[in-house]
DNA sequence: ACTGGGTCTCGTACACCGTACAAGGATCTC
DNA sequence: GAGATCCTTGTACGGTGTACGAGACCCAGT
């Protein structure tokens, strides 16, 4: 058991895996569990979001006091970590040991990634404040390099190839689903949404001269079908160009 | 003036940056004023961090009641966009006109973002969080665009290539400040850090079969040398991979 | 000189947060 | 039955963002 305050004092096993401690067993009156803890920490993250998570209402929700979650946890950031490592576990590993190929398999991972991101927003913040080193994540991370192990790059470049690949996915699920939340938070379709926010900020003056070299990029996207369409088509492109740049360095690598 | 509880009310103007109000003057006796505030906010997020930043605390720094800021501004979260578009104009924007080709200029802005998110580790939360329509971030943007636009690509393509190159950086930025500051959380170098966290990672009994696969690019790192020169290596090949992705899908557009 | 209206600052208060601490009930072992 | 262990709870502390209303100041109009 470690209390919150000491936490901070040893940063470097600031995170739950680092503590290496057991799960606390169940067997109280209230039925609790730290599975079930996190599983309703993730149904409400999921419905109201990283702030809407409150150590308080997700007792309440388990018919429980605030403090009974202590009992099964040190802290409130390590029921995000556990929902972190959880929603990881969401990757359709097979379907990636399936794919043929490395450029498949990147595509498939990535494509994966991204979904994970989108269906869980409060994903990408968290993503980049804590260590994602929980059993799924690091099964995630053994794929990826499998992936990027494939490509014939040397050894010593594969880390930027898997950073330029997975920080990108990182990214574009970011803003997407920080999109799909804006959205649902306004109460509007993402088409909807996206046409208010393109009016609110065309219609802004002082944003005249700055939105101009924009506007062309703007008109061909309106023509181009539905946002969620959209996220996909850029997506796979930018997917791409990744992979075909993959391709050149591995040529201009093995070339010399 | 918008009060905090009607923002959420019309989330399509959830940025100060349509809110479209004029900034309010410091004619009063303790010499406040929008740009100071933005300024100290800046300087204690730097030094403290997000969670740092407190209205009580910054008022306090600035010799005022927290209520006094509220004058100048509606709600917190429009200080921390005021103050991540003042970081935005860190941009040095003639370095990038200076650029000699797309090819360059991309290099030179990637740079910029990510020793803009290294330098201040609370934008990379921040930045996903926000909409990043300040003028600073638009100036920003349109010379991404420009960048991107020298490409050749096709109009309709050209923002996912953007999104490969900025979102990639942005992912990459993300990860490495928010390792600097760990580090500097925990009172070490990067260097002493990296070394403490990869001793954690491997003692950690259960992860010894996960390591496994990582243990050759652990040891090909550990003679890399320092931390610091090992992002900067791994941003630069990255950022080859990319232009060199971009260079393909060219050659494959006009091809066809 | 006095008054009225902006402009700015402050004190107080509310609802909420994470969590430390100690007391208790429940259950199992001997 | 006694004691230990496991689990839950009540209370309390120090923080948070910010709504509201009262005041202080200055400046223009009469």
């Amino acid at each position: 058991m470690v209390k919150a305050a000491d936490r901070a004092k040893n940063p470097a096993r600031s995170s739950v895996w680092l503590e290496n401690r057991a799960a606390r067993g169940g067997g109280g009156p209230a039925g609790l569990d730290r599975d079930r803890i996190v599983a309703a920490a993730i149904r409400m993250l999921d419905e109201e979001g990283l702030a809407g998570l409150s150590m308080r209402k997700l007792a309440a929700e388990l018919k429980v006091t605030a403090m009974s979650l202590y009992w099964y946890v040190d802290t409130k950031d390590d029921i995000i970590e556990f929902a972190m490592d959880s929603v990881y576990g969401e990757f359709d590993l097979a379907a990636i040991d399936a794919a043929d190929g490395w450029r498949d398999m990147i595509r498939v991972l990535a494509l994966e990634y991204r979904r994970m991101l989108v269906r869980h927003p409060w994903m990408s913040p968290s993503a980049g404040q804590y260590l994602n080193i929980g059993p799924h994540a690091i099964a995630v991370g053994g794929k990826i390099q499998e992936a990027i192990g494939g490509t014939g790059l040397p050894v010593d470049r594969q880390p930027s190839a898997t950073s330029a690949v997975f920080q990108f996915v990182y990214g574009y699920g970011t803003i997407e689903s920080q999109f799909g939340r804006r959205a649902a938070e306004a109460g509007m379709s993402q088409d909807d949404f996206y046409v208010e926010s393109v009016k609110a900020f065309r219609d802004n003056p002082g944003f005249a001269e700055a939105i101009e070299p924009m506007a062309e990029i703007l008109d061909v996207r309106a023509s181009q079908g539905s946002v969620s369409a959209i996220w996909d088509r850029d997506f796979a492109y930018a997917l791409d160009v990744l992979v075909a740049g993959i391709e050149a360095m591995v040529s201009r690598e093995t070339g010399t």
